[in-house]
DNA sequence: TGAATATATGAACAGTTCTGCAGATGTGCA
DNA sequence: TGCACATCTGCAGAACTGTTCATATATTCA
């Protein structure tokens, strides 16, 4: 296999980080990339919620929407707290605060690009 | 099925994008949670590259790389230059490159969150 | 024109992901 | 204690995704 640009690879890979960066880069990614998930996320920016108005505000099943919020926390994107039979569910990680915060705030004033549209 | 703070739900649901521009949103994200999408976008970060260099650096094969990139491709985050036989390829989507730098950045200087360590 | 090279594409297969269902757990109240 | 309610969980099926393989297209050069 031979390199147009070997000078450029090089730099690349040398400025590339991890191959374990780039895995739990895309795994937090990942976990955004779920329309549902990231309805859930857009939903507690304000604060907590319990599980049954969050499936109550995405349109999930109670049990969907405990499956997404099972994934969630295992990876401490959320956080539960337990009151009674209730558990809220809270964000807890400013990181992804901060990619949510900034990703829908650009879709909304940005004109969707819809794959179909374009040329092949 | 009952709602616990069904104001919290009304202003929520007040404050919550329109389902497109989720799933547009969402569509992006998912983009980037491929490991080896997401390798090549940090890798087109500098500038443009071709297929081949592109598939060195990835470890993919050519096929798969092409692949890749047509689906970047299709959702504008990226475009071509020919010339020649080779196929150059650039990023083309500040906020797409934004998403790309910043999450890199952060999970560069940030402990891995790895699932399997997690409470269950 | 014909061979070599670079890239693109379609089909098929394997692995992963999400959901609903059924049932388990845990809490509050009569 | 017994019932209702909120949530959780394992499992199985459906849908989706990414890769490879084979082949197609396009470009360069002899």
């Amino acid at each position: 296999m031979r390199l147009v640009d070997p000078e450029r690879v090089a730099s690349v890979n040398a400025r590339m980080p991890g191959e374990g960066d780039i895995v739990d880069t895309a795994d937090v990614f990942s976990l955004l990339g779920d329309p549902r998930r990231l309805k859930l996320l857009v939903a507690l920016l304000d604060g907590e919620l319990c599980v049954c108005d969050l499936a109550a505000i995405t349109g999930l099943s109670e049990s969907a929407t405990s499956h997404a919020l099972r994934l969630l926390r295992a990876h401490r994107v959320v956080t539960v707290r337990r009151d009674g039979r209730n558990a809220f569910y809270r964000l807890d990680d400013a990181h992804v605060r901060m990619l949510v915060d900034l990703a829908v705030a650009h879709t909304e004033h940005t004109d969707a690009i819809h794959p179909e549209r374009t040329e092949s």
